[in-house]
DNA sequence: GCCCCTCATTGATAAATATCAATAAAATTT
DNA sequence: AAATTTTATTGATATTTATCAATGAGGGGC
């Protein structure tokens, strides 16, 4: 049930112990979320990371009555709108279940627990923040520097899943641009389509 | 020469101790940039952190011969090119000075010590990455859900030493458009011009 | 004062992208 | 398999934004 996320923490910090582990495992909580079950609503206070064991969500905001997707995590991750986590203050995005989902959820007070606790936990706080900026970050210079053909070919390159597994219309949002237009530059040519890797099993 | 950084890390960390600020103090450098001068150019690893005691830097990237400005940072902030400095790889980007700026530094090596030495820097590190999180995530929002005059107003609202301080031109990319479209967006009203702020003296 | 130099504006035009409406295709449910 | 829902494509058109070229305005140094 842990064994994933266990994987996960010890490669942050391979040094952490099992006693130091074992007083965090205490704290995570298992939560099923099925497909199309929002996580984080709008209007709320995200009051805890989620780390997927399975399943895939999105993170999106509701402008104007149209859903405009900022980010996909799958399995392995961790997700919240950590701005509002951070903050403790409403949050502004939602966040949804693409596929049906089983979480590993650790809330906000039991992470400033941890910190407490043993200081050693500030390192994954440290780590988890520093990925997200990572992440968020090449993904505004994405959007700053690159045409929309060219971010639809880095989303194809660095986020393979994304194309496998997200309906078309939200990579658009994703991307900045219109369905229709995502549609349309497909069609160019300019954009090879995406062809799902075929492994031949090696042999000798 | 450390006044202001002790406020900001004592503003995040209300128990540092004398001592720890101490040793941590040993470990800054002070550099001066002059206007127009690089603090990081792209295709070097980023090896530092740096404090603003005074002035105002810009992140930018080149493409296709064109500057891209995707920040700005001015006094009491820490900038770096965030991304290269954590991963130790070649940054992508550049940060130049807009302004006379006097840094306070603190190398990639000696922060790592620091963290060994007491882990309540770890704090520090995580604190300040998730600042800047909540930074770049907000401006990758604006970008994907706002119209670039929303996005211009934003500035306004939220950074209006932006608009006093950076040339026109640079704001124009900064939210995603072309100087020539800036300047027809501000004419045509729908923008109210930034007006500087005048404080009345308060008699009684 | 005048001269650069940088920056901002304006005009004419082209290119990119959005919108709206319809249809087609694909996936899911019954 | 048929029916229903969701998603993707296509066409016609409008809007937004970029490009290129020229002009204008302002500030700092001499």
């Amino acid at each position: 049930m842990f064994t994933q996320i266990k994987a996960y923490y010890k490669s942050l910090v391979p040094g952490l112990q099992e006693e130091g582990w074992n007083k965090l495992q205490e704290r995570f909580t298992i939560q099923q979320l099925k497909k199309g079950e929002l996580l984080v609503r709008n209007g709320e206070i995200c009051r805890q990371v989620s780390f997927i064991n399975k399943g895939l969500v999105r993170l999106f905001y509701l402008v104007d009555g149209k859903e405009i997707s900022t980010g996909f995590v799958a399995e392995n991750e961790y997700v919240s709108e950590y701005e509002s986590f951070l903050t403790t203050q409403p949050s502004s995005g939602n966040i949804d279940a693409l596929e049906d989902c089983e979480l590993v959820n650790l809330s906000y007070n039991d992470m400033q627990a941890m910190y407490q606790l043993n200081p050693v936990f500030e390192i994954f706080g440290r780590k988890i923040a520093e990925i997200l900026f990572i992440m968020i970050s090449s993904q505004t210079t994405r959007l700053l520097t690159m045409t929309p053909e060219e971010r639809y070919q880095s989303v194809i390159q660095n986020h393979p899943f994304i194309i496998q597994r997200v309906p078309q219309y939200m990579i658009a949002s994703f991307i900045g641009i219109t369905p229709e237009h995502l549609s349309r530059l497909k069609k160019r040519g300019y954009l090879r389509p995406f062809e799902p890797q075929t492994y031949k099993t090696h042999r000798r």
